[in-house]
RNA sequence: CGCGGGGUAGAGCAAUUGGCAGCUCGCAAGGCUCAUAACCUUGAGGUUGUGGGUUCGAGUCCCACCCCCGCAA
């Protein structure tokens, strides 16, 4: 029986692991070190690592892969193919050698398009239209590799991105599960990228969810979608930060308005933006809890009026 | 002991140096109206997170604890 060992971190792996479990030998699982999370900074391990140690699997938690140790280690369990998924590190060459049928990845965009960290958020930033899942051979180059096989979705205009994720998580799975048994069978030629195609997205950070008023309500509307589930859309109220949780796109038109000008208009808050305007329906203030705009209001009177920043 | 905000009526929030605990919305009853989340009248609702302390008197000051949240990670 074909020997995998795993690789990966999140919940997602996690899922895919146990998904795989069920069809082929998994010698091993290498994931994360436990990190310390949440205000209390409590030690917390990776999904990945919690699964695993209720499959009963071997976990390994490599402070780092270029050492003797992990080498050895990895080397010692004798894995026919790496499935590796979303694991967080950059695996080296030497490590990669290691499994003697190649190592395989999951990207969730169509490669070679959005190369990177962060390829869901960037194809919703971007309003793409559509995107989907590509199984492909690693190699030393982030995202690089011989494409094994690649399977597109559309996007609906006004999907965000936990249901996108989802979407392309239910994707993954079938197309993983789907893929290794031919791959080992011989079944599948690799097929490489077109380079010349490439294109990368960044890692996000905090700053990236801060609005900028001045751009179009269609941009900060796609800016909402991409960063839905982290960091969320935020600006600033009273030199609070105060974040945006929930909007809509609103066909009311605001002549001469300031961008980040809050207005009311038949009972609904309307927020100015650089062309268009924005329709809010959630947020929350530094500090408190997340609420509708109209009770938000209801406690806020000089809400209606002031300029966001 | 990482930094910080907060807990007051069903909801969102006020309450000056400690001095009758309020506003808006919602809710209930009645009225008005062709009519919009309309308007008018009346009303119900609280042991101010918990337990102590100071005081003639505590939402407010002091101590301890519980819970929620923002940052950070």
């Amino acid at each position: 029986m074909t020997k995998i060992l795993f690789f990966g971190t999140s919940d997602f792996s996690a899922k895919i692991l146990k998904a795989l479990s069920n069809q082929f030998e998994i010698v091993g699982v290498v994931t994360q070190t436990d990190k310390a999370v949440g205000r209390k900074k409590e030690f917390r391990q990776s999904p990945v690592a919690i699964i695993a140690g209720e499959l009963g699997f071997k976990v390994l938690k490599p402070q780092s892969l270029k050492n003797e140790e992990a080498l050895n280690q990895i080397k010692a369990l004798n894995a026919d193919i790496f499935v590796v998924i979303a694991y967080g590190k950059i695996i080296p060459q030497n490590i990669l050698d290691l499994a003697k049928q190649g190592a395989i990845n999951i990207h969730p965009s169509l490669l070679p398009k959005y190369r990177g960290p962060s390829p869901i958020q960037s194809v919703l930033l971007n309003g793409e239209k559509e995107t989907g899942v590509t199984i492909m051979l690693m190699d030393q180059l982030m995202d690089h590799g011989k494409i094994l096989l690649q399977e597109k979705i559309n996007i609906d205009p006004d999907e965000t991105h936990a249901q996108l994720e989802d979407k392309l998580y239910t994707l993954s799975e079938k197309l993983i599960l789907k893929t290794i048994p031919q791959y080992l069978d011989n079944q599948i030629t690799p097929l490489e990228q077109n380079h010349d195609q490439a294109t990368f997205c960044k890692i996000i950070s905090k700053e990236d969810g801060k609005i900028d008023w001045i751009k179009p309500a269609a941009e900060i509307y796609n800016q909402y979608r991409a960063y839905s589930s982290w960091p969320g859309i935020w600006s600033t109220y009273n030199d609070q930060i105060l974040k945006i949780k929930k909007i809509t796109l609103t066909s009311h038109l605001l002549e001469q308005s300031i961008p980040g000008t809050v207005y009311k208009n038949e009972n609904r808050i309307i927020v100015a933006a650089g062309k268009g305007s924005i329709e809010i329906l959630e947020l929350q203030l530094e500090g408190k809890t997340t609420t509708t705009a109209t009770n938000f209001i209801l406690g806020h009177k000089d809400f209606i009026g002031s300029r966001l920043a």
